[in-house]
DNA sequence: AAACAAATTTAGACAAGACTAAAATATTTT
DNA sequence: AAAATATTTTAGTCTTGTCTAAATTTGTTT
């Protein structure tokens, strides 16, 4: 059995992997909140339980085993987000805290049984894609909507679950996972990107714009 | 916050209070499946939070504010069974395991969201009563089966989580809480309690039916 | 290419919570 | 009531996962 933490330390490995390519100590200190002198530690019993490869000085990569244990990591905070919004109602800006403390205590029985109760589902709240059970996952080709040209109709693929206060004003404004909307310009000198949606603008500062996944709508 | 290992001490302290009277330090060695020591001086840091009174070689008790504590716990862990059983089918056997690690994780909105779901109940699958939210529980006068008369009439009251073994056997006589039967006899030098319901005629072990409560039946 | 800055690692300390072995105190037996 | 036994506590150690401060390596300037 794996601890908490060293869970935690998948988790995020896996997650900077796939969104930075390199995974720094530093970035990994961050991400978790901790020291890089704790990382670097962490780092080193990974190293010797095979879950990572570890260069001194470079960053780290994934084992086949570690992704395989970060995948079910995710798949677990995945499915019980879309469980906790589906059976309790709970609001998608506060899926993530609960889902994140849950995820380490889930057995294998009940996370099929959830799995069950939601109809095999695919994607999350926030459109992130449910590892399967194998540990593959689909992925989707999709781009953030800080890159996408003004007069674009797109829709919304998927939305960081990090940030709640960003979660309760898009969904204040109507925008989840499948909506479509269209970019209508990009306010100069760093300002908002302004879409429409159900007939209305809203502006959406580029920084949140960097963490909202959006692809092409065949219009 | 506290701790998950204090709040599991708490909770096997309130139990053993409240099922034998003392609490002594071997009780909850046994309970909890650690060293003496370790109980002495986990012992020494409850009291110094004011959660418990310790007397040198005398056992130990609760303060009102280590109560209230334990009761909230026991609260989360008898919801989250409930909650598990009606949801998710999970078989009244598997609740209890997978309780004991949700317990310590779930938020107070997710307890509320889980009390409104079930109809704010008072009893968990196995009939123990659930604490309320302001630390209060009904308690129930009741007999141990093994210690009934033959030939009356009882109603079960409630039934120990602690062995899944003893849970599906009970389960797969029909022997739940709420079940009417009557104790046909009890068996010579120590042997079974012999029970009619639905017509037939089942044995229990005098040590299992030291676990079963029941009242009398108002026949 | 040398100097500076940034990132990473090492060294050493600490807190939590467990352990074993030995000492102290209670309890039971004779 | 003294001896024997059982329980509890103390003392000291270990592991996990964190920290700070200092040393090392890498990357970036000039």
């Amino acid at each position: 059995m794996l601890s908490q933490s060293i869970e935690d330390y998948l988790k995020a490995i896996y997650e900077v992997e796939t969104s930075e390519g390199k995974v720094s100590t530093s970035a990994l200190s961050e991400k978790l909140g901790v020291s890089p002198a704790s990382v670097t530690s962490m780092m080193k019993k990974l190293s010797e339980k095979k879950l990572i490869t570890h260069k001194r000085y470079q960053g780290v990569k994934l084992t086949p085993a570690g992704r395989k244990i970060a995948l079910e990591i995710i798949r677990h905070h995945r499915l019980i987000e879309l469980y906790l919004k589906e059976a309790l109602g709970v609001p998608w800006d506060q899926v993530h805290q609960e889902a994140e403390k849950w995820e380490h205590v889930l057995s294998e029985d009940l996370e099929d049984r959830i799995d069950k109760f939601l109809g095999y589902p695919v994607t999350d709240p926030h459109g992130s894609p449910i590892p399967r059970r194998d540990g593959t996952m689909i992925v989707r080709e999709c781009d953030a909507l800080v890159d996408v040209e003004p007069d674009t109709l797109v829709r919304v693929v998927e939305v960081s679950d990090h940030d709640p206060e960003l979660l309760r004003y898009l969904g204040g404004i109507g925008l989840y996972p499948e909506t479509e909307m269209t970019v209508v310009s990009k306010q100069p000198f760093k300002g908002p990107i302004i879409v429409e949606l159900t007939g209305k603008e809203y502006p959406i500062g580029r920084n949140a714009a960097k963490y909202i996944l959006v692809e092409k709508a065949n219009n």
